[in-house]
RNA sequence: GGUGAGGUGGCCGAGCGGCUGAAGGCGCUCCCCUGCUAAGGGAGUAUACCCUUAUCCGGUAUCGAGGGUUCGAAUCCCUCCCUCACCGCCA
Protein backbone atom coordinates (compact mmCIF):
# COMPACT_ATOMS: atom_id res chain seq x y z
CA UNK A 1 0.00 0.00 0.00
CA UNK A 2 1.38 3.43 -1.22
CA UNK A 3 1.50 6.13 2.15
CA UNK A 4 -2.36 8.23 1.74
CA UNK A 5 -0.33 10.88 2.42
CA UNK A 6 1.79 11.06 -0.34
CA UNK A 7 -1.27 10.84 -2.80
CA UNK A 8 -3.23 13.30 -1.28
CA UNK A 9 -0.19 15.66 -1.25
CA UNK A 10 1.04 14.98 -4.54
CA UNK A 11 -1.43 13.24 -6.68
CA UNK A 12 -0.19 14.60 -9.85
CA UNK A 13 3.34 13.31 -9.12
CA UNK A 14 2.26 9.51 -7.99
CA UNK A 15 -0.29 9.21 -11.17
CA UNK A 16 2.79 10.58 -13.51
CA UNK A 17 5.39 7.89 -11.99
CA UNK A 18 2.13 5.00 -11.62
CA UNK A 19 1.55 5.61 -15.53
CA UNK A 20 5.23 4.35 -15.99
CA UNK A 21 3.62 0.81 -15.19
CA UNK A 22 0.66 1.37 -16.91
CA UNK A 23 -1.39 1.96 -13.74
CA UNK A 24 -4.34 5.03 -14.57
CA UNK A 25 -4.43 6.36 -11.13
CA UNK A 26 -8.38 8.11 -10.38
CA UNK A 27 -7.65 10.88 -9.09
CA UNK A 28 -10.89 12.21 -9.27
CA UNK A 29 -12.80 9.21 -7.15
CA UNK A 30 -9.57 9.49 -4.55
CA UNK A 31 -10.63 13.50 -4.21
CA UNK A 32 -14.21 12.82 -3.76
CA UNK A 33 -13.65 9.89 -1.58
CA UNK A 34 -11.07 11.97 0.81
CA UNK A 35 -13.52 14.64 1.20
CA UNK A 36 -16.36 12.31 1.89
CA UNK A 37 -14.12 10.82 4.31
CA UNK A 38 -13.19 13.94 6.14
CA UNK A 39 -16.39 15.43 6.36
CA UNK A 40 -18.26 12.69 7.90
CA UNK A 41 -14.90 11.82 9.80
CA UNK A 42 -15.38 14.99 11.81
CA UNK A 43 -18.78 14.98 12.17
CA UNK A 44 -18.94 11.09 12.83
CA UNK A 45 -16.18 12.52 15.71
CA UNK A 46 -17.92 15.74 16.79
CA UNK A 47 -20.99 13.39 17.77
CA UNK A 48 -18.80 10.58 19.75
CA UNK A 49 -17.21 13.63 21.91
CA UNK A 50 -21.27 14.90 22.57
CA UNK A 51 -21.37 12.31 23.68
CA UNK A 52 -18.87 11.34 25.72
CA UNK A 53 -19.20 14.48 27.31
CA UNK A 54 -23.04 13.56 28.21
CA UNK A 55 -22.84 10.16 29.21
CA UNK A 56 -19.93 11.76 32.28
CA UNK A 57 -22.29 13.82 33.28
CA UNK A 58 -24.94 11.52 33.23
CA UNK A 59 -22.83 9.57 35.70
CA UNK A 60 -21.66 12.51 37.80
CA UNK A 61 -25.44 13.94 38.51
CA UNK A 62 -25.98 10.06 39.46
CA UNK A 63 -23.32 9.90 41.55
CA UNK A 64 -24.72 12.70 43.43
CA UNK A 65 -28.65 11.36 43.70
CA UNK A 66 -29.53 13.78 41.33
CA UNK A 67 -32.55 13.59 38.46
CA UNK A 68 -30.89 12.33 35.30
CA UNK A 69 -34.26 12.01 33.71
CA UNK A 70 -33.96 15.20 31.90
CA UNK A 71 -30.05 14.28 31.01
CA UNK A 72 -31.57 11.21 29.17
CA UNK A 73 -34.32 13.08 27.51
CA UNK A 74 -31.58 15.30 25.71
CA UNK A 75 -29.48 12.93 24.32
CA UNK A 76 -32.25 10.83 23.28
CA UNK A 77 -31.72 11.24 19.44
CA UNK A 78 -27.90 11.34 19.59
CA UNK A 79 -27.23 7.70 19.25
CA UNK A 80 -29.76 7.42 16.07
CA UNK A 81 -27.79 10.09 14.49
CA UNK A 82 -24.60 8.74 15.25
CA UNK A 83 -25.18 5.59 13.81
CA UNK A 84 -26.17 7.42 10.92
CA UNK A 85 -22.92 9.36 10.57
CA UNK A 86 -21.02 6.10 11.75
CA UNK A 87 -22.55 4.17 9.04
CA UNK A 88 -21.90 6.04 5.94
CA UNK A 89 -18.53 7.50 7.41
CA UNK A 90 -17.66 2.93 7.25
CA UNK A 91 -18.96 2.75 3.93
CA UNK A 92 -16.75 5.04 2.44
CA UNK A 93 -13.57 3.79 4.22
CA UNK A 94 -14.50 0.74 2.80
CA UNK A 95 -14.40 1.79 -1.08
CA UNK A 96 -10.99 4.31 0.10
CA UNK A 97 -9.42 1.56 1.07
CA UNK A 98 -10.59 -1.15 -1.47
CA UNK A 99 -8.72 1.69 -3.84
CA UNK A 100 -5.59 2.47 -1.75
CA UNK A 101 -5.24 -1.57 -2.07
CA UNK A 102 -5.79 -2.24 -5.36
CA UNK A 103 -2.95 0.60 -6.60
CA UNK A 104 0.42 -0.86 -7.22
CA UNK A 105 3.79 0.20 -5.67
CA UNK A 106 5.66 3.34 -7.26
CA UNK A 107 8.23 2.20 -10.05
CA UNK A 108 12.40 3.33 -8.72
CA UNK A 109 13.63 6.09 -10.23
CA UNK A 110 16.27 3.55 -12.13
CA UNK A 111 13.28 1.50 -13.76
CA UNK A 112 13.03 1.76 -17.51
CA UNK A 113 9.75 2.54 -19.23
CA UNK A 114 8.10 -0.45 -21.55
CA UNK A 115 5.05 -2.22 -21.40
CA UNK A 116 6.63 -5.78 -21.76
CA UNK A 117 8.86 -8.32 -20.91
CA UNK A 118 10.18 -7.53 -24.19
CA UNK A 119 11.38 -3.77 -22.61
CA UNK A 120 13.40 -5.23 -20.05
CA UNK A 121 17.02 -3.98 -19.99
CA UNK A 122 20.51 -5.91 -19.91
CA UNK A 123 22.57 -5.09 -17.17
CA UNK A 124 25.09 -7.48 -17.27
CA UNK A 125 26.12 -10.96 -18.29
CA UNK A 126 28.36 -13.48 -16.41
CA UNK A 127 29.77 -16.73 -17.95
CA UNK A 128 29.57 -17.89 -21.67
CA UNK A 129 27.59 -20.20 -23.16
CA UNK A 130 28.85 -23.59 -24.15
CA UNK A 131 29.76 -24.77 -27.52
CA UNK A 132 28.26 -27.92 -27.77
CA UNK A 133 30.05 -30.26 -30.76
CA UNK A 134 26.68 -32.28 -31.08
CA UNK A 135 23.04 -31.75 -30.64
CA UNK A 136 22.09 -30.22 -27.26
CA UNK A 137 18.70 -32.14 -25.80
CA UNK A 138 16.32 -30.59 -23.25
CA UNK A 139 16.27 -31.50 -19.68
CA UNK A 140 12.84 -33.55 -20.23
CA UNK A 141 14.80 -36.15 -23.22
CA UNK A 142 17.76 -36.28 -20.83
CA UNK A 143 15.43 -36.87 -17.44
CA UNK A 144 13.42 -39.70 -18.98
CA UNK A 145 16.90 -40.86 -20.35
CA UNK A 146 18.36 -41.13 -17.47
CA UNK A 147 14.84 -42.48 -15.36
CA UNK A 148 15.36 -39.72 -13.18
CA UNK A 149 12.46 -37.56 -14.57
CA UNK A 150 8.93 -38.98 -15.02
CA UNK A 151 6.23 -36.36 -15.95
CA UNK A 152 3.67 -39.48 -16.93
CA UNK A 153 3.50 -40.51 -13.74
CA UNK A 154 3.14 -37.29 -12.43
CA UNK A 155 0.19 -36.64 -14.74
CA UNK A 156 -1.23 -39.83 -13.66
CA UNK A 157 -1.07 -39.42 -9.43
CA UNK A 158 -2.16 -35.32 -9.72
CA UNK A 159 -2.18 -33.78 -13.30
CA UNK A 160 -0.27 -32.26 -15.85
CA UNK A 161 2.40 -29.62 -14.98
CA UNK A 162 3.46 -32.14 -11.82
CA UNK A 163 6.82 -34.34 -11.96
CA UNK A 164 8.48 -37.76 -10.39
CA UNK A 165 12.00 -37.43 -9.96
CA UNK A 166 13.78 -40.51 -8.63
CA UNK A 167 17.79 -41.91 -8.11
CA UNK A 168 20.40 -39.03 -8.55
CA UNK A 169 18.67 -36.52 -10.37
CA UNK A 170 16.24 -36.59 -7.11
CA UNK A 171 18.75 -36.34 -5.31
CA UNK A 172 21.01 -33.51 -6.93
CA UNK A 173 17.62 -32.09 -6.46
CA UNK A 174 17.86 -32.21 -2.71
CA UNK A 175 21.54 -31.13 -2.75
CA UNK A 176 21.21 -27.91 -4.41
CA UNK A 177 18.70 -27.11 -1.81
CA UNK A 178 20.96 -28.06 0.72
CA UNK A 179 23.96 -26.27 -0.98
CA UNK A 180 22.26 -22.90 -1.81
CA UNK A 181 20.91 -23.07 1.98
CA UNK A 182 24.19 -23.51 3.79
CA UNK A 183 26.12 -21.12 0.92
CA UNK A 184 23.33 -18.01 2.53
CA UNK A 185 23.85 -19.08 5.87
CA UNK A 186 27.69 -19.52 6.09
CA UNK A 187 28.91 -16.90 3.41
CA UNK A 188 26.33 -14.59 3.10
CA UNK A 189 24.53 -14.19 6.78
CA UNK A 190 21.32 -15.40 6.42
CA UNK A 191 19.68 -17.04 9.84
CA UNK A 192 18.04 -19.96 8.91
CA UNK A 193 13.70 -20.29 9.48
CA UNK A 194 11.19 -22.79 8.62
CA UNK A 195 7.77 -21.88 8.25
CA UNK A 196 4.35 -23.18 7.53
CA UNK A 197 3.66 -23.64 3.46
CA UNK A 198 -0.30 -23.07 4.53
CA UNK A 199 -1.68 -19.01 5.36
CA UNK A 200 -3.97 -16.89 6.46
CA UNK A 201 -5.39 -14.60 4.42
CA UNK A 202 -4.49 -11.81 6.32
CA UNK A 203 -0.80 -12.88 5.57
CA UNK A 204 -1.51 -12.64 1.95
CA UNK A 205 -2.48 -9.31 2.04
CA UNK A 206 0.13 -8.50 3.68
CA UNK A 207 2.85 -9.02 0.97
CA UNK A 208 0.28 -8.23 -2.16
CA UNK A 209 -0.71 -11.31 -3.02
CA UNK A 210 -4.63 -10.39 -2.33
CA UNK A 211 -7.19 -9.11 -2.98
CA UNK A 212 -5.73 -9.11 -6.60
CA UNK A 213 -4.45 -12.24 -7.48
CA UNK A 214 -6.51 -14.75 -6.47
CA UNK A 215 -6.52 -16.94 -9.23
CA UNK A 216 -2.92 -17.46 -9.08
CA UNK A 217 -3.47 -19.37 -6.01
CA UNK A 218 -4.07 -22.40 -4.49
CA UNK A 219 -7.29 -22.65 -2.01
CA UNK A 220 -7.68 -25.03 0.36
CA UNK A 221 -11.16 -26.25 0.45
CA UNK A 222 -11.93 -25.53 4.29
CA UNK A 223 -13.75 -23.12 6.69
CA UNK A 224 -10.51 -21.00 7.48
CA UNK A 225 -9.77 -19.83 3.73
CA UNK A 226 -6.33 -21.01 3.80
CA UNK A 227 -3.95 -21.09 1.04
CA UNK A 228 -1.25 -23.32 -0.50
CA UNK A 229 1.81 -20.42 -0.21
CA UNK A 230 3.10 -19.29 -3.79
CA UNK A 231 6.56 -18.64 -2.03
CA UNK A 232 8.31 -18.14 0.93
CA UNK A 233 8.14 -14.95 0.61
CA UNK A 234 4.42 -14.74 1.94
CA UNK A 235 4.99 -16.79 5.37
CA UNK A 236 8.55 -15.22 6.29
CA UNK A 237 7.68 -11.77 5.19
CA UNK A 238 4.49 -11.87 7.75
CA UNK A 239 6.70 -13.51 10.41
CA UNK A 240 6.99 -9.47 11.32
CA UNK A 241 3.63 -8.51 10.68
CA UNK A 242 1.83 -5.96 12.99
CA UNK A 243 5.35 -6.05 15.25
CA UNK A 244 7.65 -3.26 16.05
CA UNK A 245 10.48 -5.15 15.73
CA UNK A 246 13.17 -4.11 18.57
CA UNK A 247 16.35 -6.97 17.76
CA UNK A 248 19.41 -6.26 14.99
CA UNK A 249 18.75 -4.79 11.57
CA UNK A 250 19.13 -5.69 9.04
CA UNK A 251 17.26 -8.69 9.89
CA UNK A 252 18.02 -11.71 6.50
CA UNK A 253 15.93 -15.03 6.59
CA UNK A 254 16.30 -17.98 4.01
CA UNK A 255 14.02 -20.11 3.63
CA UNK A 256 13.63 -23.25 1.57
CA UNK A 257 10.00 -24.41 0.64
CA UNK A 258 7.60 -26.21 -1.67
CA UNK A 259 5.87 -23.13 -3.93
CA UNK A 260 2.17 -23.77 -5.23
CA UNK A 261 0.73 -22.21 -7.99
CA UNK A 262 -2.22 -22.25 -9.83
CA UNK A 263 -0.17 -20.95 -13.16
CA UNK A 264 -4.27 -19.88 -14.25
CA UNK A 265 -3.39 -17.84 -17.25
CA UNK A 266 -0.58 -19.46 -18.30
CA UNK A 267 -1.89 -22.04 -20.70
CA UNK A 268 0.13 -23.04 -23.05
CA UNK A 269 3.45 -21.94 -21.83
CA UNK A 270 6.02 -23.55 -20.73
CA UNK A 271 3.74 -26.52 -21.11
CA UNK A 272 6.86 -29.45 -21.69
CA UNK A 273 9.15 -29.74 -18.83
CA UNK A 274 9.81 -28.24 -15.29
CA UNK A 275 9.99 -24.46 -16.53
CA UNK A 276 6.42 -23.92 -15.20
CA UNK A 277 4.98 -26.57 -12.65
CA UNK A 278 2.52 -26.23 -10.27
CA UNK A 279 4.84 -27.27 -7.46
CA UNK A 280 8.44 -26.68 -6.77
CA UNK A 281 10.68 -25.92 -4.89
CA UNK A 282 12.50 -22.64 -3.95
CA UNK A 283 15.23 -20.65 -1.76
CA UNK A 284 14.35 -17.74 -0.61
CA UNK A 285 16.17 -14.70 0.29
CA UNK A 286 14.03 -11.99 2.08
CA UNK A 287 15.22 -8.92 4.33
CA UNK A 288 14.05 -6.42 6.52
CA UNK A 289 16.35 -3.46 6.43
CA UNK A 290 16.16 0.10 7.67
CA UNK A 291 14.59 2.78 4.86
CA UNK A 292 18.03 4.35 4.24
CA UNK A 293 19.40 0.77 3.44
CA UNK A 294 17.59 -0.86 1.24
CA UNK A 295 18.73 0.17 -2.38
CA UNK A 296 22.22 -1.02 -1.33
CA UNK A 297 20.35 -3.88 0.35
CA UNK A 298 18.62 -5.33 -3.15
CA UNK A 299 22.34 -4.87 -4.91
CA UNK A 300 23.66 -7.21 -1.91
CA UNK A 301 20.65 -9.38 -2.38
CA UNK A 302 20.63 -10.15 -5.76
CA UNK A 303 24.66 -10.22 -5.70
CA UNK A 304 23.62 -13.44 -3.29
CA UNK A 305 21.57 -14.99 -5.60
CA UNK A 306 24.51 -14.53 -8.45
CA UNK A 307 27.02 -16.20 -6.09
CA UNK A 308 24.99 -19.64 -6.39
CA UNK A 309 24.96 -19.36 -10.20
CA UNK A 310 28.79 -18.36 -10.69
CA UNK A 311 29.44 -20.97 -8.12
CA UNK A 312 27.49 -23.66 -10.54
CA UNK A 313 29.57 -22.32 -13.20
CA UNK A 314 25.74 -21.35 -15.10
CA UNK A 315 25.86 -18.86 -17.37
CA UNK A 316 23.20 -16.16 -16.87
CA UNK A 317 22.48 -12.39 -17.30
CA UNK A 318 21.03 -9.69 -15.00
CA UNK A 319 18.30 -7.60 -16.07
CA UNK A 320 16.60 -4.97 -14.85
CA UNK A 321 12.48 -5.27 -14.91
CA UNK A 322 10.69 -2.36 -16.78
CA UNK A 323 7.58 -0.47 -15.56
CA UNK A 324 5.39 -2.61 -17.24
CA UNK A 325 6.70 -5.86 -16.36
CA UNK A 326 7.14 -5.16 -12.59
CA UNK A 327 5.42 -7.31 -9.54
CA UNK A 328 2.77 -5.47 -8.28
CA UNK A 329 4.00 -4.63 -5.29
CA UNK A 330 7.60 -4.19 -5.98
CA UNK A 331 9.65 -0.62 -6.48
CA UNK A 332 12.47 -2.24 -8.24
CA UNK A 333 13.28 -5.53 -9.73
CA UNK A 334 16.23 -7.47 -10.87
CA UNK A 335 15.60 -10.80 -13.10
CA UNK A 336 18.80 -13.38 -13.18
CA UNK A 337 18.16 -15.06 -16.10
CA UNK A 338 20.14 -18.69 -16.93
CA UNK A 339 21.34 -19.78 -19.93
CA UNK A 340 19.26 -22.62 -21.21
CA UNK A 341 20.98 -24.62 -24.32
CA UNK A 342 17.88 -26.22 -25.91
CA UNK A 343 16.13 -23.14 -25.49
CA UNK A 344 19.03 -20.68 -26.93
CA UNK A 345 17.72 -18.13 -25.00
CA UNK A 346 18.42 -16.85 -21.12
CA UNK A 347 15.45 -17.88 -18.51
CA UNK A 348 14.16 -16.24 -15.30
CA UNK A 349 15.88 -18.50 -12.67
CA UNK A 350 15.55 -15.51 -9.66
CA UNK A 351 13.62 -12.23 -9.29
CA UNK A 352 15.21 -9.89 -6.53
CA UNK A 353 12.98 -7.10 -5.55
CA UNK A 354 12.71 -4.04 -3.01
CA UNK A 355 9.47 -3.44 -2.09
CA UNK A 356 10.44 -0.08 0.24
CA UNK A 357 7.80 0.13 2.53
CA UNK A 358 4.73 -0.81 0.52
CA UNK A 359 4.26 -4.49 2.04
CA UNK A 360 5.31 -3.24 5.61
CA UNK A 361 2.48 -0.97 5.44
CA UNK A 362 0.24 -3.45 4.37
CA UNK A 363 1.65 -5.46 7.35
CA UNK A 364 2.20 -2.91 9.56
CA UNK A 365 5.73 -3.84 10.27
CA UNK A 366 7.82 -1.25 12.00
CA UNK A 367 10.98 -0.94 14.29
CA UNK A 368 12.17 1.84 16.38
CA UNK A 369 14.42 4.53 14.92
CA UNK A 370 17.05 6.13 16.58
CA UNK A 371 14.25 8.85 17.95
CA UNK A 372 12.84 6.10 19.33
CA UNK A 373 10.04 6.57 17.15
CA UNK A 374 8.27 3.39 15.33
CA UNK A 375 9.15 3.62 11.57
CA UNK A 376 7.72 1.74 8.35
CA UNK A 377 10.64 -1.44 7.83
CA UNK A 378 11.64 -2.04 4.16
CA UNK A 379 11.33 -5.06 3.03
CA UNK A 380 13.36 -6.94 0.13
CA UNK A 381 13.15 -10.73 -1.35
CA UNK A 382 14.66 -12.89 -3.97
CA UNK A 383 14.74 -16.27 -5.23
CA UNK A 384 18.20 -17.82 -4.18
CA UNK A 385 17.35 -19.80 -6.26
CA UNK A 386 14.06 -21.44 -8.02
CA UNK A 387 15.58 -24.90 -7.32
CA UNK A 388 13.51 -26.91 -10.14
CA UNK A 389 14.85 -24.55 -12.47
CA UNK A 390 18.53 -24.73 -11.85
CA UNK A 391 18.22 -28.52 -11.81
CA UNK A 392 16.82 -28.12 -15.33
CA UNK A 393 19.81 -25.91 -16.35
CA UNK A 394 22.10 -27.31 -14.65
CA UNK A 395 21.03 -30.83 -16.97
CA UNK A 396 21.51 -29.01 -19.82
CA UNK A 397 24.53 -27.09 -19.47
CA UNK A 398 26.10 -29.99 -18.08
CA UNK A 399 25.39 -32.40 -20.58
CA UNK A 400 27.24 -34.84 -22.44
CA UNK A 401 27.22 -36.69 -25.96
CA UNK A 402 26.02 -39.73 -24.01
CA UNK A 403 23.47 -38.43 -22.18
CA UNK A 404 25.20 -38.17 -19.11
CA UNK A 405 25.29 -35.48 -16.45
CA UNK A 406 28.17 -33.83 -15.48
CA UNK A 407 27.53 -32.97 -11.66
CA UNK A 408 29.05 -29.32 -11.15
CA UNK A 409 32.26 -29.28 -8.39
CA UNK A 410 30.22 -27.50 -5.75
CA UNK A 411 27.56 -30.31 -5.78
CA UNK A 412 29.42 -33.24 -5.83
CA UNK A 413 30.17 -33.42 -1.80
CA UNK A 414 26.40 -33.15 -1.64
CA UNK A 415 25.90 -36.20 -3.70
CA UNK A 416 28.82 -38.71 -2.16
CA UNK A 417 31.27 -37.37 -4.25
CA UNK A 418 30.06 -38.52 -7.63
CA UNK A 419 31.17 -36.94 -10.60
CA UNK A 420 28.63 -37.74 -13.33
CA UNK A 421 24.80 -38.60 -13.18
CA UNK A 422 25.12 -41.96 -15.57
CA UNK A 423 21.41 -43.15 -14.94
CA UNK A 424 23.03 -47.04 -14.84
C1' G B 1 -12.65 -33.69 18.98
C1' G B 2 -13.95 -33.10 24.68
C1' U B 3 -13.42 -30.41 29.41
C1' G B 4 -11.40 -26.42 32.20
C1' A B 5 -8.60 -21.69 32.68
C1' G B 6 -7.17 -17.50 30.14
C1' G B 7 -6.18 -13.41 26.19
C1' U B 8 -5.20 -5.82 29.32
C1' G B 9 0.43 -1.01 27.37
C1' G B 10 7.85 -2.93 25.59
C1' C B 11 7.16 -6.95 29.64
C1' C B 12 4.64 -8.68 34.32
C1' G B 13 0.04 -7.68 36.46
C1' A B 14 -4.66 -5.14 38.87
C1' G B 15 -9.42 -3.72 37.39
C1' C B 16 -15.10 -6.71 36.53
C1' G B 17 -20.83 -0.80 34.22
C1' G B 18 -19.33 5.92 34.90
C1' C B 19 -14.02 9.79 38.20
C1' U B 20 -9.79 3.90 33.90
C1' G B 21 -5.92 5.27 28.21
C1' A B 22 -6.15 2.14 32.09
C1' A B 23 -3.44 1.11 39.62
C1' G B 24 1.20 -1.22 40.98
C1' G B 25 5.83 -3.37 39.48
C1' C B 26 9.85 -4.24 35.86
C1' G B 27 12.34 -2.11 31.83
C1' C B 28 13.77 2.39 29.25
C1' U B 29 14.90 8.05 29.03
C1' C B 30 16.16 12.57 31.59
C1' C B 31 17.44 15.15 36.19
C1' C B 32 19.28 15.14 41.38
C1' C B 33 22.25 12.84 45.22
C1' U B 34 26.39 9.72 46.21
C1' G B 35 34.62 10.68 45.89
C1' C B 36 34.56 4.03 42.19
C1' U B 37 30.73 0.17 42.37
C1' A B 38 26.11 -0.80 44.71
C1' A B 39 22.02 1.81 46.58
C1' G B 40 18.62 6.20 46.90
C1' G B 41 15.18 10.58 45.35
C1' G B 42 12.26 13.08 41.39
C1' A B 43 10.07 13.54 36.43
C1' G B 44 8.77 11.27 31.93
C1' U B 45 7.59 6.85 28.98
C1' A B 46 1.44 3.46 23.77
C1' U B 47 -0.31 3.59 18.70
C1' A B 48 -3.25 5.39 14.71
C1' C B 49 -6.28 9.09 12.84
C1' C B 50 -8.77 14.10 12.77
C1' C B 51 -8.19 19.44 13.62
C1' U B 52 -3.98 22.73 13.22
C1' U B 53 1.28 27.04 10.03
C1' A B 54 2.86 23.68 14.21
C1' U B 55 6.26 16.99 16.87
C1' C B 56 1.71 23.21 21.32
C1' C B 57 -3.48 22.66 22.54
C1' G B 58 -7.87 20.04 21.55
C1' G B 59 -10.89 15.77 19.59
C1' U B 60 -11.72 10.40 18.20
C1' A B 61 -10.54 5.28 18.31
C1' U B 62 -7.92 1.09 20.35
C1' C B 63 -7.87 -3.67 26.89
C1' G B 64 -7.67 -10.97 21.09
C1' A B 65 -11.56 -10.04 16.58
C1' G B 66 -16.56 -8.99 15.26
C1' G B 67 -21.56 -8.11 16.78
C1' G B 68 -25.23 -6.82 20.82
C1' U B 69 -27.32 -4.50 25.54
C1' U B 70 -26.78 0.65 27.70
C1' C B 71 -27.12 7.66 28.07
C1' G B 72 -22.24 5.22 29.08
C1' A B 73 -18.54 -1.24 28.25
C1' A B 74 -11.68 -3.41 29.51
C1' U B 75 -15.92 -4.58 32.71
C1' C B 76 -22.56 -7.60 31.00
C1' C B 77 -24.46 -10.94 26.63
C1' C B 78 -23.56 -13.66 21.76
C1' U B 79 -20.28 -15.57 17.81
C1' C B 80 -15.44 -16.50 16.23
C1' C B 81 -10.00 -16.79 16.74
C1' C B 82 -5.80 -17.83 19.66
C1' U B 83 -2.91 -19.56 24.13
C1' C B 84 -2.28 -22.87 28.29
C1' A B 85 -3.62 -27.50 31.13
C1' C B 86 -5.80 -32.32 31.19
C1' C B 87 -8.33 -36.29 28.31
C1' G B 88 -9.05 -38.69 23.46
C1' C B 89 -6.87 -39.52 18.54
C1' C B 90 -2.44 -39.37 15.66
C1' A B 91 2.82 -38.54 11.88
Amino acid sequence: MLDPKLIRNEPEQVAKRLALRGYQLDINTLNNLEEQRKMLQVETENLQAERNKSSKSIGQAKAKGEDIQPLLDAVADLGGKLDDAKGQLDKVQDQMNDLLAGIPNIPDESVPAGKSEDDNVEISRWGNPRKFDFDVRDHVDLGEALNGMDFETGAKITGSRFVVMRDQIARMHRALIQYMLNTHIDEHGYREIYTPYIVNRDSLRGTGQLPKFEEDLFRLDVEQGYYLIPTAEVPVTNTLRDEIYDGELPLKYVCHTPCFRSEAGSYGRDVRGMIRQHQFEKVELVQFVKPEESDDALEALSGHAQNILQSLELPYRKVILCGGDIGFSAAKTYDLEVWLPSQNTYREISSCSNFRDFQARRMKARYRNSEGKPELLHTLNGSGLAVGRTLLSIIENYQQEDGSIEVPEALRPYMGGLEAITGS
